[in-house]
DNA sequence: CGTCCACTTGACAGTCGTCAATAGGGGTGG
DNA sequence: CCACCCCTATTGACGACTGTCAAGTGGACG
C-alpha cells in the first residue's frame, strides 16, 4: 500500500473532508481521530450515514464512481494517509490482492449500510439508540479504544439523532432512561455501559454475531 | 464475461435464490424478472433491503465476504446468469476492467442504500412511498420497462411497506391517497404515474439527480 | 459578565402502528 | 359447476410512539 501512499494529512476538529458532489483527486484511510459521514436532504434535512473511525476507507465512491455522493467531516482533530485516486487503477491492474480487498471494504460497508436500514426501518427509538450504542462499543472495543467499561465518543446528541432518524429531543429522552436505568452513561464524550448484554438485549441484536471491520 | 459464465438458470416466483448465512459457490445476475433482497431481523421482522431488477447483481457479498448477510428471492419467475465465485479471483488477476467493474457495482450499490437510509431517517410516510415509486418509475424505465406512463411492479404492498419501513395498514393509505389525488395507481402489478413530476415533488427528490445503475 | 452552544425537561400534537372486520380473486376439492 | 379456503387489499377506530415548541440549565469562551 505504501507506494500508493501520498502523506499524511492533520485536519482539525469541524474540517469538511469530502463533499457532497465533489470530485476530489484524492482517497484516505483514518489513522486517528473520529469523523461523520452524511447527506443532506433536498428539503435541508441531514442523515448521517456512519460514523467514521480509525481504519475506516473513506472516498471509494469518489474514486470509483467520479463523484462523491455523501459528505465527510472530522468531528475531532484527525490524522488521514493520503492516496492518490488515480493510482487506483494502477492498483487493479498490478496488485490484484488490494484490488479484491478494496472490494471487501465495500462489500463489507454494504453490509453496515444494510444493518441500518433495518434499524432505521424496523426497530424503536429505543432499540436504535441501543443497536447503535452496542455496535459503536463493539467496534472501538475491536479498535482497542476501550478502557475498563468506557470508550470515547466525540459526538453530540444531535448526530446520534441524526444517525437514527430521531429528533434531538427524543433522542436526549432515550438517553436520559438509559442512563437512570445504568444501562449505558455518556457524557463528556465518554460512553460507559456496564453491562453489554442487557443493552444488546433491549436493541435485540446479538453481539455475537456482528462481523468484523476491515483495515486495508 | 462469458468465459466466466456457467450457464443460465430459471426459476419459478416465490424461489430464495440466496439465504442469510449461507454461502453459495454462485453469483447470479438477473436477466429478466424481479426479485427482493431481504434481512430477518432477531425480533423475526423483515426488512427488504431492495428490489432486483434485470442487470443487478447478486451475490457479491458472498463473493468476497464468505457469506451472505442478507436473503433473496424471485417475486416473479426469473432468468438468470450463472457464475461460478471461484472464478471471481481470476477475474482480479487477469481482468483488471472487470474487476473495477464490479467495485463500481459495489460502490454504487452503496449509495443506493444511503440514500434508502436517509429515506428512512428522513422523510415521513408519505414521502417515502412517493420516493420509493419514483425511483422503481425512473429505474424501470431506464431499463426500458415502461409502456406510456406505466411500469411493471410485480410486489405486494407488504413488500413496498417492509421496504419503508411501515406498517401494511398505513402503507395502503397513503396508495390509497396517492389513487384518489391521481398521483399514482398501483393495482394488478401496474404501477402508473400520470406526473412523475408530481409525484417526485413530493418525494422531496430531484428526478435529475438520479444516478443510472450499472450494467455488467 | 454576556453570549453561544449543547444538553434537559415538560406539554401538546400528529404521524403511524395495532386490532379488527370486510371485500375480492384464484385455486382446489367435492 | 359450485362451495370453500387462502391470500391480498381495503377501511375504520383507537392508542402509542415520536416530533415540535418552548423554556431553562450549565459550561466554555471572549
Amino acid at each position: 500500500m505504501k507506494r500508493f501512499k501520498i502523506g499524511e494529512l492533520s485536519v482539525d476538529s469541524g474540517t469538511p473532508l469530502l463533499s457532497e458532489g465533489s470530485s476530489t483527486p484524492q482517497v484516505f484511510t483514518a489513522l486517528s481521530g473520529m469523523g461523520l459521514r452524511y447527506k443532506t436532504l433536498e428539503t435541508g434535512e441531514r442523515q448521517v450515514i456512519s460514523f467514521i473511525m480509525p481504519g475506516d476507507f473513506i472516498g471509494l465512491q469518489a474514486a470509483v464512481m467520479g463523484e462523491m455522493q455523501h459528505s465527510v467531516e472530522a468531528t475531532t482533530d484527525m490524522v488521514l494517509c493520503v492516496f492518490d485516486r488515480s493510482a487506483l487503477w494502477d492498483l487493479f491492474k498490478h496488485e490484484p490482492q488490494r484490488a479484491f480487498d478494496l472490494t471487501w471494504v465495500a462489500a463489507v460497508e454494504e453490509h453496515f449500510l444494510g444493518e441500518t436500514v433495518a434499524s432505521l426501518g424496523q426497530r424503536t427509538g429505543t432499540e436504535r439508540v441501543a443497536w447503535a450504542l452496542v455496535r459503536l462499543y463493539i467496534h472501538l472495543s475491536a479498535l482497542d479504544l476501550r478502557k475498563g467499561d468506557s470508550i470515547p465518543l466525540p459526538y453530540r446528541q444531535q448526530d446520534l439523532a441524526d444517525a437514527l432518524g430521531l429528533s434531538l429531543v427524543h433522542t436526549n429522552k432515550i438517553l436520559s432512561s438509559f442512563r437512570s436505568k445504568g444501562l449505558a452513561v455518556w457524557k463528556d464524550s465518554q460512553l460507559t455501559v456496564p453491562s453489554l448484554e442487557k443493552l444488546a438485549t433491549i436493541a435485540a441484536l446479538d453481539p455475537e454475531r456482528e462481523p468484523i471491520r476491515p483495515l486495508i
